[in-house]
RNA sequence: CGGGGCGUAGCGUAGUGGCUAGCGCGCCUGCUUUGGGAGCAGGAGACCGGGAGUUCGAAUCUCCCCGCCCCGACCA
């Protein structure tokens, strides 16, 4: 039983100055973290109970599934990472240090390489798999800015686990059953959240879903469909534009228009050479963009702004995609600034990209590649013929839904799960083979799963906090009953002792308030504060033999006999 | 890394060149009080982020450094 009269907890009555988020400002002053450095927090009692329960239940669930928890040290040598190169690659975000020999070491900012050598040094058959192998470990990394108290640290908890498969089928069924072990933890854990379509690349590339929690202070965002509940990353969303029948538009015109650099000029020009009707969405934006040294031409329609992150995650491999400098167009002196039109990029060598938007068929105002010349009538199809399609446009509120053609949403969430197959990366790059059936030697797929444990912790004081205090799920509370027993006599504070020992009896964890010289409104204040999901008052409603039962959540009160409240208060947590 | 803000006791803050750095919360002692952050009285607690400088005199002005928060870039 938890005593207030000897918990090591100080809450505070005013809001910290430097926390703005409310599971930040709450947990800091309902005593559960402390800041000890940026994206550096010590854990209270409170905390740390909080923190151990989503522990358990996520361990609880992966046991369930099947999964076997190892552990790993968070200080590693150098060499694992530097076979896959993450030594260099990880770049500034990873915590590097060295021994007292000059040795490299670092602080694990991930476990993949880990888990991979674990495997890899302990089978060598198909017979011994499937596996999938989870840890629940602190993880390192030095973030550009933390952010949001617990939301963003440089250190923080994170479960992850790895699955090892002979064949493609197998991953599909080791992923499947982390998504799956993931839908009851979050279940479990109280979360409201969406599973979100990844990136998992237009090439046809591997598997991956974010498990977000939708809450205004997130730094994630989605797009979701009222209708059919599709949901995807901003960068994941797709496009679906039908083609349509060029026939019948005219053939391309040239027209002047001299000083018509932007699209708002150009719309401006047209709107007054035809007699109106033209807006920006009419209009084709030819974006020139660098990607890893190569130049490339993306299409979207003039409305629309080229969303870089959403086009690189697109385009695999590309580690660097930026917009065309003077410089680089001094190396293309055949492309006219501000008057580009996709009818002969290609005859420079350089690759054309459409976004979906510019579908086959399509007519649009472009550039003419010469200065002071447009075009209209520019058919997709008949003018030009893009290299490929990629998603490159911005995503806005409104855009139609892939599936089926709903208006979509565009909202903010934390990311507190992420599953994803990896496939064969770190298996070939630190050479994990086992013998198949036929004795030949077959590279092991893999997937790893990520739950951020001390993420979770603020995630849910996001979803569930009001105005007063935390508010936390039964499951996760750092105690389901909170009495506070109330007056000067000993009767009160007995019976409230008794109370808790009955409710222990049971299995129901209690905190009891059971200060003598704290007045009743600084007791009912931190209870509300601090978050347990049933709050029992002993005192004045004694002398009829009542106790208060009170539910945080809803505010709902109700005198319940003293003899009765034990099974009242069970049913409640039910 | 770019932009903005900030740093005074455990927490929140006042103090723009001049007496012993002020107030609220919290903490300690005593008395009273006990159903919504009690009252009175007394008390402890601050190298005013650090360093250098200007000045008769610096929390206050100047320079450098450090740290923290927010927006963005970045990152899962």
């Amino acid at each position: 039983m938890l005593k207030m009269s000897t918990l090591f907890l100080r809450t505070l009555r005013d809001d910290p100055a430097d926390a703005e988020v409310a599971s930040h400002r709450l947990l800091v002053r309902a005593g559960y973290i402390r800041r000890v450095a940026a994206g550096i927090y010590s854990w209270l009692p409170l905390g740390v109970i909080t923190l151990r329960n989503i522990e358990n239940v996520v361990r609880q669930e992966m046991d369930k599934a099947g999964f076997q928890e190892v552990h790993f040290p968070a200080l590693l040598p150098r060499e694992a990472y530097e076979v896959t190169h993450r030594w260099e690659e990880y770049g500034p975000s990873l915590f590097r240090l060295q021994d007292r020999k000059g040795g490299d070491y670092l602080l694990g900012p991930t476990h993949e390489e880990m888990f991979t050598l674990m495997v890899k040094s302990e089978y060598s058959s198909y017979k011994d798999l499937p596996l999938s192998i989870y840890q629940i470990q602190t993880k390192y990394r030095d973030e550009a800015r933390p952010r949001s108290g617990i939301i963003r640290g440089r250190e923080f908890v994170m479960k992850d686990s790895y699955s090892f498969d002979i064949d493609d089928a197998g991953l599909d069924i080791s992923y499947q059953k982390h998504r799956d072990a993931y839908i009851k933890c979050f279940d479990r854990l109280g979360l409201r959240y969406n599973i979100v379509k990844a990136v998992s690349g237009a090439m046809g590339g591997s598997r991956s879903e974010e498990f977000l929690a939708p809450c205004s202070t997130g730094e994630d965002t989605y797009v979701l469909c009222p209708s059919c509940g599709y949901a995807a990353n901003v960068e994941a969303m797709v496009t679906k534009v039908a083609a349509s029948d060029p026939s019948g538009i005219p053939s391309l015109e040239e027209l002047d228009t001299p000083n018509t650099p932007t699209i708002d000029l150009l719309v401006a020009v047209m709107n007054e050479k035809f007699g109106g009707g033209y807006t920006a969405a009419d209009t084709l934006k030819n974006i020139m963009v660098i990607a890893d040294g190569r130049a490339l031409a993306v299409l979207v329609p003039g409305d629309r702004e080229v969303d870089l992150k959403r086009m690189q995650e697109n385009l695999s491999g590309v580690h660097e995609l930026r917009v065309f400098e003077e410089a680089d167009f001094a190396q293309y002196p055949q492309l006219v600034k501000g008057y580009i039109g996709p009818q002969d990029v290609k005859a420079f060598g350089i690759t054309l990209y459409a976004d979906p938007r510019v579908a086959p068929g399509t007519s649009w105002i472009s550039g003419a590649n010469k200065k002071d010349l447009h075009a209209r009538f520019v058919v997709n199809g008949r003018d030009f013929i893009p290299d490929a399609y990629i998603e490159a446009a911005e995503v806005r509120a409104g855009d139609s839904c892939p599936e089926c053609a709903t208006e979509i949403v565009i909202d903010r969430a934390i990311e507190i799960g992420h599953i994803f197959q990896l496939g064969r990366k770190y298996a070939d790059a630190l050479n994990l083979t086992v013998l198949d059936q036929n004795g030949k030697s077959q590279v092991v797929t893999m997937g790893s799963y990520g739950i951020g444990v001390s993420r979770a912790v603020a995630a849910i004081a996001e979803q569930t906090s009001d105005e007063i205090g935390l508010n936390w799920p039964v499951e996760i509370a750092p105690a389901k009953v909170h009495i506070v027993a109330t007056g000067k006599d000993d009767l009160p504070f007995d019976t409230a002792l008794q109370l808790g020992r009955d409710l222990e009896a049971l299995g129901i964890s209690v905190m009891l308030d059971d200060r003598r010289d704290a007045s009743p409104g600084v007791k009912f204040k931190d209870a509300e504060l601090i978050g347990n999901p049933i709050i029992v008052v002993v005192g004045k409603a004694l002398v009829d033999g009542n106790v208060e039962v009170r539910v945080r959540k809803s505010a709902d009160k109700s005198e319940v006999a003293l003899s009765l409240a034990v099974s009242a208060i069970a049913s409640l947590l039910t």
